[in-house]
DNA sequence: TTGTAGGCGTTATCAA
DNA sequence: TTGATAACGCCTACAA
């Protein structure tokens, strides 16, 4: 394996000037150059970055740390990750939590020996837990993005959609196309969040009343005890606050021979192919989950290059008009 | 940011001793112990994995290629990859070929750069075109596992799902449910891999015929240019052999009033969540994607300890009874 | 425009 | 059981 030294007896200079070349911030002479360049050809060379990252103590590695990688909803997130720190020849680690046992401590023990340049979060730590954490990330000066929650701390960038306006938009859909009973179906959505939905739900509705909400929770079965809810409730539309068991709820409802969307609307918050493929096709909020990805990269390019940045950006979300409503 | 020099002087004793004492082959006293744990806890030392690296001329890092991570598919055997390398304290690199704009021979550069401990190729090149760069990787010595490709190269390690079987056990299938006349649908695949195909529809079958073979190609509509196809071949079952077509073939077949299964059944090749979401549910054969991938990782594990290995590994697909058979 | 020398943080070799 | 010393491959003052 030839090394720099190699290649500056090959060319006949001193380490220092191919270096130098290679790095290509000051110019060499031509005739070097070309010396250089046969040099490398010759003995193949191919430089090594961990000597580089020890030497300017930085690493072009960037961190994801996600929930589960094999769920479109986060893989769509890291793909834009992948996409836009590949441009910028970051190598991207994936540490899937689920995977992991390890706590948020010993995770950034991890990223901090091995010169992680950033840090991505994906939503996943429970807010509160997570802020046990935040001085170390801030004391080791660690480039931090955390997307995908909205949690009302400032100390470092953070993305994640506009909920209310995810809501609102979702609300006022349903009633332009006639509908006026709704419900809100989630699964394991904590209070913080939730809060969101019936916020944005009061803007578009004008109304005090609040709407039913209905929690999915484990090892529920949805025909027994999710559709009879909504019928009981005279429910004519239900916004679902997850792809998944928008997918699912729909499924109950048709085996209960309900029509959708005529005698029930199924809009789902998401828009990864389960929406495309389910049947009848899912509309949809789309929340721009790969943009949010590409952002986040970005930002966290940003810090790693001490650039400006947006301490916070919110993502707008849209409808994507299918058949379910 | 401490070092293990500092951590020496603050024990009162050598680099060397407390980088031992570390790595723990080899013991230390147990007074010299707790002087060393001390001060790595005043003064919050963090090893330097580069700097190890460098050293050791090794890394733990394992890179991942794969064409596409947010597709079920591909991100179920990386999230197996994943898993065990997590166990094993192994950092995952995940480079997508389809972002990353550039050839095989500027990726195997790029593992090479970063000291790769070893590498995961997830069925991508077409077969020949990975041919070129065989020799590189062979010549550089590094550890590699092509997964999810049967390729008949037997440098290297390959681990694949046994179509043959996979094709044998979905034929079989097929007429064990009193189907009579099969259809192969699938997509891109090329003559080699459709070639394991009907040999496993002969073997099932004992039959010389060979039975209709759809191929979807870009921009059809499936409606409109397969459905009919089939009806008019007197088809009563398809084996797609491809997921995602599967679901939207079953989708076409319902939209032309047929019902699934009785006057057309759909037996798809592959598990992910998309046959479980389709309507009706897909009856599949499950190739074991997730295990695949967390082969894959036990093998270049192995590799990079030189350990023995299995060079072929090939994974017995099994039926997954839905309804759409 | 190019070269010299020292060090990034760790481990390996050898000696004590 | 421990320590001194020299690398690993690269970068960067500083000097020429």
């Amino acid at each position: 394996m030839a090394t720099l030294k190699d290649i500056a007896k090959q060319a006949n200079v001193s380490a220092c000037t191919v270096s130098r070349y290679l790095n290509s911030d000051i110019v060499v002479k031509k005739e070097t150059e070309e010396r250089i360049q046969r040099a490398i050809k010759e003995l193949g060379y191919v430089p090594n970055v961990v000597a580089k990252s020890l030497k300017r103590r930085e690493t072009f590695n960037v961190a994801v740390i996600v929930p589960k990688i094999n769920n479109l909803y986060y893989s769509e997130i890291t793909s834009g990750i992948s996409q836009t720190l590949g441009k910028h020849h970051y190598n991207l680690y994936i540490y899937e939590v689920e995977n992991l046992n390890l706590n948020e401590e010993e995770i950034l023990q991890l990223m901090r020996e091995n010169m992680i340049a950033g840090i991505i979060f994906i939503g996943l730590f429970s807010d509160m837990s997570f802020q046990n954490s935040i001085q170390s990330v801030i004391d080791w000066n660690i480039p931090v993005v955390y997307a995908n929650r909205c949690i009302p701390y400032t100390g470092f960038p953070l993305l994640y959609p506009d909920l209310v306006q995810a809501s609102k938009l979702g609300t006022e859909y349903l009633f332009a196309k006639g509908k006026k009973e709704m419900a809100f179906v989630h699964k394991h959505l904590p209070d913080e969040l939730l809060h969101h939905f019936l916020e944005g739900y009061r803007q578009a509705s004008k109304s005090k009343e609040t709407p039913l909400v209905l929690e999915i929770e484990e090892g529920m079965d949805l025909s027994r005890d999710c559709v009879p809810t909504l019928i009981q409730n005279k429910v004519d539309s239900v916004f679902v606050l997850n792809e998944l068991s928008a997918v699912y709820l729909t499924k109950a409802l048709v085996q209960a021979d309900l029509r959708v969307p005529e005698d029930m609307a199924v809009l789902s918050l998401g828009n990864s192919l389960m929406s495309e493929i389910s049947t009848p096709e899912l509309t949809c909020v789309d929340l721009q989950n790969r943009e949010l990805g590409s952002r986040s990269a970005k930002i966290i390019l940003s810090q790693i290059r001490k650039e400006e940045y947006e301490p916070t950006t919110v993502l707008q979300p849209f409808i994507v008009e299918r058949k379910s409503v």
